[in-house]
DNA sequence: AGCCGCGATGTAAACGATTACACAAAGGAC
DNA sequence: GTCCTTTGTGTAATCGTTTACATCGCGGCT
């Protein structure tokens, strides 16, 4: 089932079937219909490799993610491989890059095999991937100067949300962060760091749990910050799964949120607003996230002339719920986000949400 | 940065350095180490099209999804990918095939791309993929006769959930069903139905409301089953995602779960033991899922003898939390799972588990 | 009539690897 | 010394496409 067969099937050369597949060149109709009855009844199609060793084009873009653990992940691959395949292009993806070590070693094995690389890799400067010959790259919130990457504002959310608590009348704010040396985390721990600082230092004084980004930790976190002597009345935790732990903490202790203390998260997971109560949160475009370094590539895929390196930064938005008890309960329109994608309708339950716009392009 | 240029600097031939890189075929040593200097200061990687071409291999594994939404499939993958990179290979996904001419389109742009496919398409029977000429198939909950396949004991599942609930003393027990004509909804639904019928047909009635898996889904429900004349006691929702949408709805409606009625659901995510009250559901073993569905076709591409085409089923697992108000208060080993991962610990909340062992092989 | 251009097609050279085969040198066995 | 085997290496065919170039009619122009 090669293009040989075919074009002898059909009588003719291979160029001619070739040029009649990829609509090259021309070609008298009567030969063009008679081949594609053949391709048709042969039920041929080309074979990818041999076309990619010639064409120097695979139709496929690599994605190279930290894990592959949550919502958050299942959400960005949705908006990668939406819009790769309106492209005409495959997604090969590869999860958990721990070490430097690892993501060379996938760099490796794929040239050749993609045309392009989305790369996220919050732990890791993006020096691992310096000398790539020429592929092109966008990074997912990393910190590369020589590539193309979108950001997500993880600053101005997280100052956003801790001003939010602070203008409840909150003072003793903890925070539950996220991993260690996570770039998204580090970001999102000094906007809190600097709300706080906003505020007199005798009043406000930060109070850092260490987390993970898991459920569990803010399960465990629960206790922890009941015990102190000086408990918190709001904590911001650094991602949802993490405050969605600490509710189910809180509420098995009998500390009722958000009368006793407030709680709130950071990414709007779609599972946020169905949580009890319903989380307060940022929320963190993240099918755009994905669609958006995906066009990227491709345009920088199409348009080889080097247009110079972007760097992009998503707006977050604070979206107030129950949980932080700063809702408005009295002339709040109904579901008023503009970003939601008409295809996951949440028309019952409102939120109220205030777009926190220090959106920047670098 | 071909070989041709490696075998010029290394002074031999194309030949021998191939031989370097693979370790076919006998080397000096010295020879070999002269080679292995020139990969490294040029940092060759070989051209994996132009190497796919000649081996017929691509060291590929094509995932077809239906969809790419929610956690179940991040768990999916996530499990398919590290498998895979166990076995050496790359994982080619794509979500969203709703309809038949979409798989096949896909199934002939794959050609040449991957070496197997895992094909999930519930909506759908097999036929589509029938004659692809010889690329070895697994299906996950698939109704295909012809190709290996690893299901889930949807039925069992069920029945176990809502025997479990008739055993509480519940007799009217509403199911808020999956998509239509999604097999794994129609699976769960068959379940309820026989479950349901193990009861006196006087006191126990079947009352099924229409979902399609996501929470909002579960959302709307609440009302709809309140404002009955004969409000259920139970609601056995068909996936985790729509029950905690129904927990939702319930608690703001002032209605106590499991007091005024008992909340379940179905894939235990790893959410559900954070929600409030903690999720009674049945466990499916997402992941292994995936990875038991790599395992069995890189086995199928290792021995190519064909060996009988094999269907499995995995076990679910009846997990009892709070939201069915049938916890055992006493007497409950903390966290006695065998099958989750230690990966990723749970160890504060207990479960209380009771294995649905109807595991077959066909 | 001769020339040019164009439309339709065929021939063959790439692309970058693997590998069957050839071959040379060396070492034993006789 | 001859023959055979083994080891190490090179030459060239091969995989299935695309595409530059050549070819061949044919019609229009001068």
């Amino acid at each position: 089932m090669t293009i040989r067969e075919v074009a002898r099937a059909a009588a003719v050369s291979v160029a001619t079937v070739s040029r009649v597949l990829n609509e090259s060149g021309p070609v008298r109709d009567e030969t063009s219909r008679r081949i594609r009855d053949v391709v048709e009844r042969l039920r041929y199609s080309p074979h990818g490799a041999a076309r990619s060793l010639i064409t120097r084009r695979t139709s496929t873009l690599g994605v190279l993610l930290p894990d592959l653990y949550g919502e958050f992940f299942s959400e960005l691959i949705r908006g990668i491989d939406s819009c790769a395949r309106e492209g005409g292009y495959h997604v090969l993806v590869s999860g958990s890059h721990s070490d430097r070590a690892e993501i060379e070693a996938v760099l490796r094995a794929t040239r050749g095999r993609v045309d392009g690389l989305i790369v996220m890799s919050p732990d890791l400067d993006a020096r691992a991937l310096n000398p790539h010959d020429g592929l092109p790259i966008v990074l997912l919130n990393g910190n590369g100067r020589r590539f193309d990457s979108i950001h997500v504002d993880n600053y101005g959310g997280a100052l956003a949300m801790v001003r939010h608590l602070i203008g409840l009348g909150h003072r003793r704010i903890a925070h539950l962060s996220g991993p260690a040396g996570n770039r998204d985390a580090a970001e999102r721990l000094r906007g809190y760091r600097d709300a706080m600082r906003t505020v007199s230092r005798h009043l406000a004084k930060d109070l850092v749990i260490d987390g993970d980004f898991r459920e569990e930790a803010g399960y465990r976190a629960g206790p922890q910050l009941l015990d102190r002597k000086d408990p918190p009345t709001a904590v911001f935790a650094a991602n949802d799964s993490m405050a969605i732990g600490l509710l189910a903490a809180f509420q098995e202790s009998g500390v009722r949120v958000p009368g006793d203390v407030a709680v709130t998260g950071f990414d709007d997971i779609p599972i946020a607003r169905f949580t009890t109560p319903a989380l307060s949160t940022v929320r963190v475009p993240i099918a755009e996230l994905g669609s958006k370094a995906t066009r990227r590539l491709l345009q920088r895929l199409s348009s080889s002339n080097g247009h110079a390196v972007r760097h992009e930064t998503l707006a977050t938005t604070l979206v107030v719920r129950d949980s932080s008890g700063g809702r408005i309960r009295e002339g709040v329109p109904a579901d008023t986000d503009p970003t939601r994608p008409p295809a996951t309708p949440h028309s019952h339950r409102s939120d109220f949400q205030r777009n926190n716009d220090s959106r920047s392009e670098r």
